[in-house]
DNA sequence: CAGAGAATTCAACGAGTGTTGAATTCGAAT
DNA sequence: ATTCGAATTCAACACTCGTTGAATTCTCTG
């Protein structure tokens, strides 16, 4: 008899309000659920449902499941400004500096660089971003922080980068002990001498 | 006219031959295919294919496509042994011996621990199965490589292993260069340093 | 040689996925 | 006020995948 339908049913229809607060909200979404599920597992139903908007609505904002996974993975940090930051302490602390920077790089829990290193693993696209990402970063401002920069600089901080994202895939994705139960100050003093070894080596 | 069917067509019913034949064929197809793809991303089908048997046989040897992953996986290599071939070189050469060790676990095209890594990403199960090898050899064994196992000795070579780990990373599924374009040896070469750095850390 | 059981294929089911088109409602420009 | 377009939902399609049950052929034992 009451006009209107099931209590819980949301009618079709543009909603009030400003739309790219469902944006953001998808966004949001399909970052947690990437970063927990790597790209294949993450669902655009599920990530939909914990925006509380229709699968449809994803696809009308983002075109399909690749170009939300883009969008949810454009970088809001310069890379530039994150090396110039360790450049900006004394030479003798930048392994302390690099790994710390490094580490909160994949930390969180909706992390992007997380949630890029899991699609990396199954997902070629996601792979080359990631690869792109880190070579480019290091070619063109990384040797920054090298002490002398002539000799093997690319090598040595390919390995660094690597060094701390292995950290990184061991901590947040395998969960290995002691690392997963570390506090990233700790974590990044043990690491410090190997990191700085790659900055400036002895010899 | 003639009695028999299209030339191609296979018939249903059991193969003259050894059937563990068929069983090796489709181990060694699942290998290469979550190495290459990872866990999800490797159909049964695909690996039914180029196994050069039906999907069905697959799941008649094997149960499911679990079993078959754990299958694929079980390792052949005594840890134990891999690890005393490191300690029985002098101290001062272990860094090297660990690196070339450690790289050569993830290399190659059907690579069990990279398949491993590859599925870890995405899938729980593979993600305990390696965090509890990584665990567990280090406890056991690892130490042996020590020069000083009293102090911190876990967490380090803990940094040890997800170093390499990471640079396996870096070298099989992003690509990255110059490592992927990278011989073994001057790789090795180039870490030995650092993972010298962690057997046996000065003062 | 007869029969049990294993190996193999075939065809199909059922579940889950990304994606689409139509219908509906709102905001903004004319 | 009207109209156009954008946002949103609904229902459904098409596809792929893992898995299953029946039918067929071989091997092995007695």
């Amino acid at each position: 008899m009451s006009p209107r339908p099931a209590p819980e049913a949301r009618r079709a229809g543009r909603r009030p309000g400003d739309p790219d607060d469902t944006r953001r909200a998808i966004l949001d979404a399909a970052r947690r659920a990437f970063a927990a599920s790597g790209f294949d597992r993450a669902t655009i139903r599920a990530i939909a449902a914990d925006a509380g908007v229709d699968p449809a609505s994803v696809m009308h904002h983002f075109g399909n499941k690749r170009g939300l996974f883009v969008a949810a993975h454009e970088l809001p940090d310069d890379p530039v400004a994150l090396f110039s930051q360790i450049a900006a302490v004394p030479l003798s602390e930048r392994g302390h500096a690099a790994a710390l920077t490094y580490l909160r790089l994949f930390a969180g829990e909706s992390s992007a660089g997380l949630s890029l290193l899991r699609a990396a693993a199954s997902d070629e696209h996601a792979a080359a971003t990631l690869r792109e990402f880190i070579e480019h970063a290091i070619l063109t401002v990384g040797v920054k922080i090298l002490a002398r920069p002539e000799q093997d600089g690319e090598l040595r901080l390919t390995l660094l980068a690597t060094h701390l994202m292995g950290i990184a895939v061991a901590r947040q994705v395998l969960g290995v002990r002691p690392l997963a139960t570390c506090d990233l100050e700790t974590l990044a003093r043990a690491v410090a001498p190997a990191v700085q070894h790659y900055i400036d080596p002895p010899g």
